[in-house]
DNA sequence: ATTGTGTATGAAATCGATTTCGTGTACCGT
DNA sequence: ACGGTACACGAAATCGATTTCATACACAAT
């Protein structure tokens, strides 16, 4: 591992016109051609640790998110990731299996690392930002609002909860049950809504209490409640899931009681990258997380490069990918 | 952003104190009890920039993967995130693509950032591990091999192919197409070795040359192939998926085409975690992902802490998730 | 009493890049 | 020709923690 000394004593130069020549700044054209010769002869590589030290900041960002395992985050890193490698950042990827304990520590982490930003799907309701924004450190909301006034990118989730019931409704379905997220979290609660609405509109006689069911975010929350709901006396018929490994779940447990669409209609919020349904006989509504991750990716950069401006909050909206086909008589 | 400084002269002593009772070296207990009080007080974190350049040794590891969107690969990132987490230390993932020069950028960095040692799944066949390895690093391979020689986690590949292939057979089918990834990688190649024993022992009439084909390890690849596959004047009986995502793409086709298992025999090496599929209508073979990130993050723990015996391989032992049933008459 | 063996601790050097400060030179306008 | 401005560039300070080196003291052994 080279240092820059050795580098500037190779082309002659001193140690602080090397860095000039790395970091763009005025150099004369004789002395970048010697020091960059000199560079490649010695294979010299920056000592970032160096960089960050002297900088007070690094070439990485953070992107903390509760579910690795979860298609939807891992798209969504996926465009975090594109844009940070454009501009020559790293991520951290931090898996905090949505507990706020391991959250805070990762959000330690990254202040003592002088990581360059954040960008955070929070794990909770609580999340403390306090520190991580005090030290002036950009924190980019994804997903998820943390309830601080910060940069932010989120779906539509009302409209997407909205959409994938119209689309039960439309294909004529009438007790349409929701599966939902856990209570507390924004994106459950909103999507729901959103199915509140449209049955209070175009299913009025639907008893909206009994067809509600919290649970969590993963594929068992999902077998769980579409377990339930077969069992009760007054099957609903037609389920709404909550977000994509609900979706996952409540499809498994429809297959097994070998009940498939389109004798149960199933609409689910958020895709299913990896299934093998057949297309076009469950409602996926669409988020675009690629998308939601390049925004916000894009956003910190902004911040990154000193952009003052007061925080804004980007609304991503659903699409509907595929719908159900007409319920049959 | 409290300095070792600054707690230092609060609590009465020299920094080099401080560092002391944060290393564990022999200080008073008085002392010690006044550092952690200071601390405290000025919530002081230690600055990880000018430990890492002092130390030349970074709490960061760093894994690279071929395709972060892939399951397989998240799982196995979940088994290392965990023992990393246990360790103290971070994760930075990095995605290739497959590509080597992201894959010879983020080595590259791994180096600058004085990362303390990197988990491999080599984007190709000519990664080039020559500068990290002479600065001493360790690193482990994963999945696939590299050349070198060094530590390395890999699935009984064979085996694996075997046992999937042996399913189909021992359901009835005859004609047993094999759908690999790329051929120069050695898991596809491998797996397909597996097929190939078992089909010479127990098909002998079967054409292999006709049956195997190559492809990506991605769900256009799986789709691709299988289309083809339905398009012959002859088409196979059955098929074996090289991976996770090909088997996606085979089933989605299939599922299109109205043509299901048992119809047609399918056999998947690795698990599809998101489907909706019946069990037991389809030959899964699991592979261990996350016991792979563990163990290899394991190993890697050991090299860091200095562990300098010879270069181990540890091999993986695939399982038998579901096997399909017999084959209709 | 003297030498030896630890232990506790502070001063100062160190890691390697960046950046401030100051000097020297070239070029411009008048 | 002279003051002024801009540029090129080296010396040295700096970022914050770790670590070496040196010192001081306590206690044991001779």
């Amino acid at each position: 591992m080279a240092t820059i000394y050795e580098v500037a004593k190779l082309a002659g130069v001193s140690p602080a016109t090397v860095s000039r020549v790395f970091n763009g700044s005025t150099v004369s054209a004789a002395k970048v051609e010697a020091v960059r010769a000199a560079a490649k002869r010695l294979n010299f590589t920056p000592n970032r640790a160096a960089r960050s030290l002297r900088r007070q900041e690094s070439e990485v960002i953070a992107l903390v998110i509760p579910d690795i395992e979860n298609p939807y985050f891992t798209e969504m890193a996926r465009g975090v990731e594109d844009v940070a490698q454009q501009a020559g950042y790293s991520v951290v990827l931090c898996n905090t299996d949505a507990q706020i304990e391991k959250e805070a520590r990762y959000l330690r982490i990254a202040v003592a690392e002088h990581m360059a930003g954040v960008i955070l799907a929070a794990a909770g309701e609580h999340t403390n930002l306090d520190d991580i924004l005090s030290t002036g450190r950009p924190v980019i909301e994804v997903d998820r609002s943390t309830g601080y006034d910060i940069d932010g990118v989120v779906m539509a989730n009302r409209a997407a909860g909205a959409a994938a019931t119209e689309s039960l409704v439309d294909a004529g379905y009438r007790r349409i049950a929701f599966v939902a997220g856990p209570q507390h979290i924004e994106t459950a609660s909103e999507r729901a809504e959103g199915w509140r609405a449209v049955m209070r509109r175009r299913a009025p006689e639907a008893p909206l209490d009994e067809l509600l069911h919290y649970s969590t975010f993963q594929v068992d929350g999902g077998r769980e409640v579409m377990e339930q709901l077969l069992a009760l006396p007054d099957v609903p018929d037609a389920v709404v899931a909550g977000n994509n490994l609900i979706g996952v779940g409540a499809i498994q447990v429809l297959t097994e009681h070998r009940l498939t669409p389109p004798q149960i209609g199933v609409a689910v919020i958020g895709s299913l990258p990896f299934t093998t349904l057949s297309p076009r006989l469950v409602t996926i509504v669409r988020l675009p997380a690629r998308h939601m991750g390049v925004t916000a990716a894009k956003m910190l950069f902004e911040r990154i490069g000193g952009d003052r401006q007061p925080a804004r909050t980007v609304v991503l909206r659903s699409e509907l990918q595929s719908a159900t086909v007409a319920r049959p008589r």
